[in-house]
RNA sequence: GGCGCGGUGGCGGAGUGGCUACGCAGCGGAUUGCAAAUCCGUCUAUAUCGGUUCGAUUCCGAUCCGCGCCUCCA
């Protein structure tokens, strides 16, 4: 390896040279969706990136372990379940499916591990019954909570003070709650909700504890890298901490923490409470096979930077590609490895914007060298980029364009341009570009 | 109120204490029946005001503006 991976952990607030516990076995966690409707575009963000960072961590290291969690018990789905009347079950492995078929076009691959929440209660309510004995957590009314105050050092991750936070507490404070700042590992279900028995009577777990579990049981008690967006670092990613440690006698739960940031509409951040969000499920239906193109848009600027959602950002990005796929065609990057300035780009705190600009250095040199092509190819791909075979057709195999194709063909060998022109133009109305070329006209959607 | 992030050319977006990437768009040229693609060349920027320095876009301070977290949220 020529360089280091750097990165920026979120927990001291700096770049950091990366060592994993185990180089023979890097271990990364991110959280996931709760899936109860469709991933907007911001969601797919962390997916991205970190699939990213994972393509890099693969090509460094000999094994990797890549976990991301399915949230399908969640109180908005419950809500979901009671105003559609469609059963809880039908929905979250609807959305599942979605959300990774979806994710799949943008060439986002599946993590090797996808924990559901609710195969982990046996080992969620084993948490929190350890956490109970070891004073962390008290019960009453039957919630279990976690006592935030019998935590030192609570808040390293997003840098706040206990005392900080009660001042500001925006939230009224429920009674069973002996400190505005415990949360809840365990609540009660009444009759319609969903739930588990347990010690404290049938109920259900709190959001941020299948985390803690999924990585207990999968990885043991630290990880290399724990990952997810900017907003998750409070509560979520702190309460996962604390739990953890409190139940690992102090073992941090990952060495390594990386945030995304937000992916915004006008300056404002994505999201589903303000209703400015757009799913990537339309997205790929208005960009039919375009997922690179949404991918390479939420990769141009930095993951810890904001990205200004737009369809010309897009669209930019779609053009960038498709010079690439021109430069690539019919190029075979079999055995050949990418490019050094790539990977030094991407170890450098994964500065996607400073790769693109190497592969476009590349693209620069390719144009009359084989080599090149084959590098610019072997480096997008490590990118996540220029993996679709058929990147310029289209799905519709329209006889009517075929016919008018021919019959421009036969006007321009008769000389009769005007009658070629017109043809263009007719087609060109449509949508449909011709391009001519040394072996006859091709044409693709415009 | 507490904590934090950012302001770079027409647009997107990096790096850097001295020579300012990269892409899109624009402009000029080559090529082309036309159109596209391609190739060559080219213009425009570091919010404001101070400070440190031989020199700051980069470091420090202040100001203004925008945003975020503190509540579910990627």
């Amino acid at each position: 390896m020529t360089s280091t991976l750097r990165i920026y952990n979120t927990l001291s607030k700096q770049k950091e040279d990366f060592v994993p516990l185990n180089p023979d076995h890097v271990t990364i966690y991110v959280c996931g969706p709760t899936v109860y409707n469709y991933a907007h575009v911001g969601n797919a963000r962390p997916v991205v990136v970190f699939d990213l960072l994972v393509r890099l961590l693969r090509h460094d290291y000999a094994s990797v372990t890549y976990a991301r969690n399915i949230t399908d018990i969640d109180d908005k789905i419950i809500e979901a379940s009671q105003d559609t009347g469609v059963p809880i079950s039908e929905i979250t492995e609807k959305f599942t499916r979605i959300y990774e078929t979806d994710m799949a076009e943008l060439n986002a691959r599946l993590p090797d591990i996808r924990p559901h929440a609710t195969d982990y209660i046996a080992q969620m309510i084993s948490m929190t019954t350890s956490l109970v004995n070891k004073g962390h957590a008290y019960e009453k009314d039957g919630h279990v909570l976690f006592s935030v105050p019998s935590m030192e050092n609570y808040g390293e991750l997003s840098g706040r003070k206990l005392d900080d936070m009660i001042a500001g507490a925006r939230v009224e404070v429920a009674d069973y709650k002996k400190n505005a700042a415990d949360f809840i590992l365990w609540k009660p279900s009444t009759g319609d909700q969903p739930g588990w028995d347990s010690p404290w009577g049938r109920g259900r777990p709190g959001w941020h504890l299948e985390c803690s579990c999924m990585i207990e049981d999968n990885f043991g008690k630290t990880i290399d890298i724990h990952g997810g967006g900017l907003d998750l670092i409070f509560p979520h990613h702190e309460n996962e901490i604390a739990q953890s440690r409190c139940v690992h006698d102090g073992a941090p739960l990952a060495n390594y923490w990386m945030h995304n940031g937000y992916l915004t509409v006008e300056g404002e951040k994505m999201s589903k409470s303000l209703g400015n969000f757009v799913t990537v499920h339309e997205l790929l239906e208005e960009f039919k096979g375009k997922g690179e193109a949404i991918r390479l848009c939420l990769l141009s600027a930095h993951y810890r930077q904001p990205v200004d959602f737009s369809r010309d950002g897009i669209l930019q990005a779609q053009k960038q590609l498709d010079r690439w796929y021109r430069l690539t065609e019919g190029v075979d990057a079999e055995g050949v490895k990418a490019h050094d300035s790539i990977l030094e780009a991407l170890r450098d705190d994964l500065n996607s914007p400073q790769a693109v600009a190497a592969l476009n250095s590349i693209a620069k040199q390719a144009a009359h060298d084989l080599l090149a092509k084959k590098q610019l190819k072997a480096s997008a791909n490590l990118f996540g980029l220029l993996e679709a075979d058929d990147w310029f057709a289209t799905t519709d195999h329209d006889g009517d364009i075929e016919k008018l194709i021919s019959e421009r063909a036969e006007a321009k060998k008769n000389k009769n341009f005007t009658r070629a022109d017109e043809i263009r133009n007719i087609l060109s109305a449509q949508g449909i570009a011709l391009l001519d070329g040394p072996d006859g006209t091709t044409w693709e959607r415009k």
